[in-house]
DNA sequence: CTAGCATATGAGAACTTAGTCATATAATAC
DNA sequence: GTATTATATGACTAAGTTCTCATATGCTAG
């Protein structure tokens, strides 16, 4: 997820006769959190998590959440280490089992969407 | 971005002892627009052209895009393409230009987004 | 008409991702 | 102690993504 500084990122054709106003100036650096946190939502078994963990409104426990999503154990491990490294799941442990939540964000994130497709929410 | 129902998607392990409440019934299946949605997202040169389009709160033409974000005309088109595509931006033609602009759940998730990291809107 | 400019599109290469499998860690039960 | 269960982690690889380059389309200007 990354090139655009080798062989010619090119701010040719820059400007050119009057298409258009300026634009507002915005620092593209620091915006790569952003693009993770969105990335962590841009796969199937992640975005499914998240909605099972959006429609419990509690925490569910890691074992509760692979078979709903049809995958293995190790996958659904590894789709919740993302979404927790991005912000967008807590997590408790206890004893041998580890619960997840979904954090405000991601909630907020989804009830846009919800509100977009025209679900209730 | 597939794999999943091939080797041992392993529905096994479902209810060992007592871990947890259960939980909500969701039909994964649905879900691969809002999957496309943020993946649209998921990209520095797409969420940095939604970035420039929700802050000019206008619409912007396609070559006062390209150098800000320091790619290519052939990179910007493809980006504008895909966000299109999953319905972040509107886009109109005049002449030789064509003007894009981001939609409501556009703006709205980026808003979100703003909000949590504490930047007002 | 031709020339020039803005944008779009297709193919291909470099890179990234998301699984699987094997194994490790950690807690509980006996 | 050993056995079992829940979760985590690392290496690997197939599939997916995102550019670049070359070229096509489409519009304007002369």
């Amino acid at each position: 997820m990354e090139r655009q500084s080798d062989t010619q990122p090119s701010a040719a054709q820059s400007q050119s006769k009057a298409c258009c106003t300026t634009i507002p100036e915005i620092s593209i650096e620091e915006l790569d959190s952003e693009v993770e946190l969105f990335a962590a939502l841009a796969n199937p078994t992640r975005y499914g998590a998240i909605r099972l963990l959006v429609a419990a409104a509690d925490e569910v426990c890691a074992c509760n959440l692979a078979p709903p999503l049809e995958v293995s154990q190790s996958a659904i491990s590894h789709a919740l280490s993302q979404l927790h490294a991005v912000g967008l799941v807590e997590r408790r442990k206890e004893g041998r089992w580890r619960y997840y939540q979904a954090t405000s964000i991601a909630e907020e994130l989804i009830d846009r969407v919800d509100a977009h497709q025209g679900r209730d929410r």
